[in-house]
DNA sequence: CTCTAGAAGATTGTCAACAATCTACGAAAG
DNA sequence: CTTTCGTAGATTGTTGACAATCTTCTAGAG
């Protein structure tokens, strides 16, 4: 189980991996302790890069950090991938905005975020919830690089790293998506963009926070679905935000 | 110049304030590289901890980091500070309005974010530009402390960290501020949330960025003033994102 | 029996030395 | 004169050991 000096990637980044693999698998679970020298052993490097690494991993939100008393994983609540989700609705309209009053339907890039939308038609992907979920997050993170808003698409692609783990950790299933109405709704998004279509293009993105955080609610196994209808970030996706 | 072991902030934290502040008073410029054996030596302790204080600059965008090549401080570009705004005039709507959909008027910390305006009012923060904006901008956070969102919280705290570091390294002049016409929108904004009137906080937040951002854009040196009016991100602060 | 004080162990924080990588300078070839 | 290559120096990446801090367990007082 040791790493291997894979160039174009720091060890600490390794490190990264391999906790955030080892969450997702279910290794790691909520409130595990990530001890330093634990994690080196483990991984047959010393404790400088591991300690970096979960550094990282706390600017990502997935562990907790206590001044002399270590990092554990982070335990994500309901709540926390709403305000996910309302960060996503909000930069990613701006994005979104930015991108279409820059004109960007011509540049090749544009062409990259087709062909991530295209994977998303390979029946390989619709078989796997978690390869979809990554060729989606993908696919969008491509549209909002199209604004060249490099503070705010950091941002973004932050929360689409968290999503996969909070989706995990909170036991959530992603199964009984209608592929072909994601799809639809990327299409129309991307249609938007290309036409300058800017209202459209906004009601196409926050249609699909919408329905995802709607699929989410449904598959979310902690029954009270009253009670999470009624928490003022889900009134914040499903109402104001959108027309202030 | 070495440093003194503070309980409550640690040793890495310490290197990035020493860094940040010599970013604020000129003694590192954009571009320079940071040398952790030089920084290591100049404060008295080891490599490891300025080691930590530069990847904490690092995500906070003050310095750029180059595998195996170092990290030098950031060259922000007047773009760039028009990106915070645009960040700060997104998540910063999306702050207030929950605040206001949860009542927040009755909670001890309204208070605690009043205390924080009158602090603008008191003559000899209004004399020092840099206090006056601190000062400002920690009211804004108390403000947005309020909605409960630690993760859009987190993003605006950081965007106000850069703040005052941009301003100064772009060379922006933060003097000719009409500080009762500040005050007064700051008044309005606090009336709003206390009387649950989410158009009127969104507007009088709106009027906030747009009077800053106006005022930078008249400071700033590189006077090529009606270009960075055609920037689309000054269209963005200008116009569409608030009507969308 | 419960609560507090203290010592032993576990774990993080820090350090200095070593290894790997990059940069800059200069010599040789074209 | 320009370009390429190679070496020496500078700097980052990594490591293992030590110091400081926290946690846990036990003994004793109440």
């Amino acid at each position: 189980m040791s790493l291997e000096p894979l160039p174009g990637i720091s060890t600490a980044e390794m490190v990264v991996q391999r906790i955030r693999d080892a969450i997702l698998e279910g290794t790691l679970r909520p409130g595990d302790r990530l001890i330093e020298a634990d994690i080196a052993a483990e991984l047959g490097i010393s404790r400088g890069p591991v300690r970096e690494g979960i550094r990282l991993l706390a600017a990502e939100a997935l562990v907790v950090l206590r001044r002399n008393r270590g990092a554990v994983v982070a335990s994500p609540t309901f709540e926390d991938i709403l305000e996910v989700y309302v960060v996503r609705k909000g930069l990613g309209s701006l994005a979104l905005q930015h991108a279409i009053s820059l004109d960007v339907a011509t540049a090749p890039e544009f062409d990259d975020a087709l062909v991530l939308l295209d994977r998303l038609r390979d029946p390989e992907v619709q078989g796997d919830p978690l390869l979809m979920m990554d060729a989606d997050l993908a696919f969008q993170s491509a549209l909002f690089d199209l604004s060249g808003l490099e503070r705010i698409t950091a941002v973004l692609d932050q929360t689409a790293r968290d999503i996969p783990v909070f989706v995990r950790v909170l036991g959530i299933t992603y199964d009984s998506v209608d592929h072909a109405a994601l799809i639809e709704r990327h299409d129309h998004l991307v249609e938007a963009i290309r036409t300058h279509h800017r209202d459209a293009a906004l009601r196409a993105w926050d249609d699909h926070i919408r329905s995802t955080v709607g699929e989410f609610s449904r598959g979310y196994p902690d029954a009270q679905i009253e009670r999470i209808f009624d928490l003022p970030l889900m009134h914040h996706i499903l109402d104001y935000s959108s027309q202030p």
